[in-house]
DNA sequence: TCTGGGGTCCTAGGACCC
DNA sequence: TCTGGGGTCCTAGGACCC
């Protein structure tokens, strides 16, 4: 059996550990750069707030119902997350960690399920103050659906299980079609129009049919609503494939400097990523892109791609290749709104394949680049980078409801007072 | 004025090989 | 008139997730 452990309305039941007096209030917690609503709390979800709602445009709503607002602070958000899965760990010990608020549990062979279950949602709570809601059934995909029901129904108070047949049918009854895992907007609208409205409806179509028009990803699902694992647990963090970093700009950047400091911190920060997981890179892509959202405008959509004969991790050969991809694509007169590096075709440190005609000294490099992470990992930040990267993001992002960092800065600790 | 960021997997089709 | 058969690798695009 699975379980599914999902933190409530996660950023903003951070946000609440520390300020306990929210409770009860309407919260919401905003994108990058204050853009749009990324989570609500149970009192704004019933406020009519839309999940990636435009900021500016529930402006009046906010001021009328009193909604409590926080800019994103995922370094809270990240630590808040690392205490529940070290503590999910310690209880179980096979566990998937999945997002930053949900883990799959292996709870094969456990004997008194329900009851365990409970264990863990109830101690999560007390150790972290997050409260969570567990699905345990057959199946990773029926373990979603019974997260959501956990999550939509208080008499389950925090659990639920889907551990019979005469369960499961009714679950897969009372699920749309569009609230399964894996069943996006496309094949949803699709389903329907067939007459699928249910996750049963979906269990009744022949299994080759669901094969051909929606290839092995949508046979996997079918399976697994049968109550037949496909998916099974991934206890290891794997290697990324890919390794992105873009930003929205808090207003707009009109000059080559501008956006070559910006590109130049993306890359930096994709260069320490890749060291992160032992990788090397052989190639990158730069984007620039103005607002999509203003016609008004003129409109300009670029990348560039830069190759390295030799895969790399050496910030300053990655942050060298990504300027150079950009004044390949730069050109002035645009107000620019996002920038972007990703880095691609990584290999692990084993599989790095030589250039007969390289001149670098790889050995120092690494040892530099080494270096340069051991200091920045004692004060968990990038103080040592590049000149090039500038003052960095910080700078340029917009966040006026940022909330302290009450768990990693000694600045930001909360003082107890004691009255007598 | 103001609309996030970071990923994965699968398939089709083109280029190329013998 | 008629134009093989079997493969690999790469990329773009589609679909999905939190």
């Amino acid at each position: 059996m699975y379980g599914l452990i999902d933190c409530n309305n996660f950023f903003v039941s951070c946000e609440r550990v520390f300020r306990p007096d929210l409770n009860g209030k309407p919260t919401v917690v905003l994108s990058n750069n204050d853009g749009c609503v990324i989570a609500r709390s149970n009192e704004a979800k019933a406020l009519g707030i839309r999940m990636g709602a435009p900021f500016y445009q529930i402006q009046e709503l906010i001021k009328r119902a009193h909604v409590n607002v926080f800019s994103s602070n995922q370094t809270l958000y990240g630590d808040m997350s690392r205490r529940v899965m070290s503590i999910l760990s310690q209880l179980v010990g096979d566990i998937e960690v999945y997002s930053i608020d949900e883990a799959f549990l292996n709870l094969t062979s456990i004997p008194d399920l329900e009851n365990f279950a409970r264990y863990v949602a109830e101690k999560v709570t007390h150790d972290t103050g997050i409260p969570v809601s567990m699905g345990v059934a057959p199946s990773k995909t029926l373990a979603k659906i019974a997260n959501h029901f956990a999550k939509k129904y208080k008499k389950y108070n925090q659990v639920c299980m889907i551990d019979t047949e005469e369960k499961r049918f009714k679950a897969l009854m009372l699920t749309p079609i569009e609230e399964v895992w894996g069943i996006g907007r496309r094949f949803s609208d699709k389903l329907k129009r067939q007459g699928i409205q249910t996750a049963y409806d979906f269990t009744r179509l022949d299994r080759h049919f669901v094969r051909k028009k929606m290839t092995v990803i949508g046979e996997q699902l079918w399976q697994e609503l049968q109550g037949l694992p496909c998916k099974t647990l991934e206890t290891e963090a794997q290697d990324k494939k890919q390794i992105c970093v873009s930003r929205s700009f808090g207003y707009p950047v009109t000059t080559l400097k501008g956006m070559s400091e910006a590109i130049a911190s993306h890359a930096g920060r994709c260069a320490k990523k890749l060291r992160q997981q032992n990788s090397y890179a052989a190639s990158l892509l730069v984007l620039i892109q103005t607002s999509r959202f203003r016609n008004d405008l003129p409109q300009y959509f670029c990348n560039a791609v830069k190759a390295f004969d030799t895969p790399t991790s050496d910030s300053m050969e990655i942050v060298g290749g990504a300027l150079e991809a950009l004044k390949s694509i730069y050109k002035d007169g645009y107000q620019y709104k996002r920038a972007g590096v990703i880095i691609t075709q990584i290999v692990p440190e084993t599989a790095v394949q030589g250039f007969l005609f390289d001149a670098k000294n790889r050995l120092k490099s690494a040892k530099l680049m080494a270096t340069i992470d051991q200091i920045n990992g004692i004060y968990q930040s990038r103080q040592v980078r590049l000149a090039v990267e500038g003052v960095g993001l910080q700078g340029k992002l917009r966040q006026e409801l940022l909330s302290p960092n009450y768990t990693t800065n000694f600045k930001d600790l909360l003082i107890v007072k004691c009255s007598k």
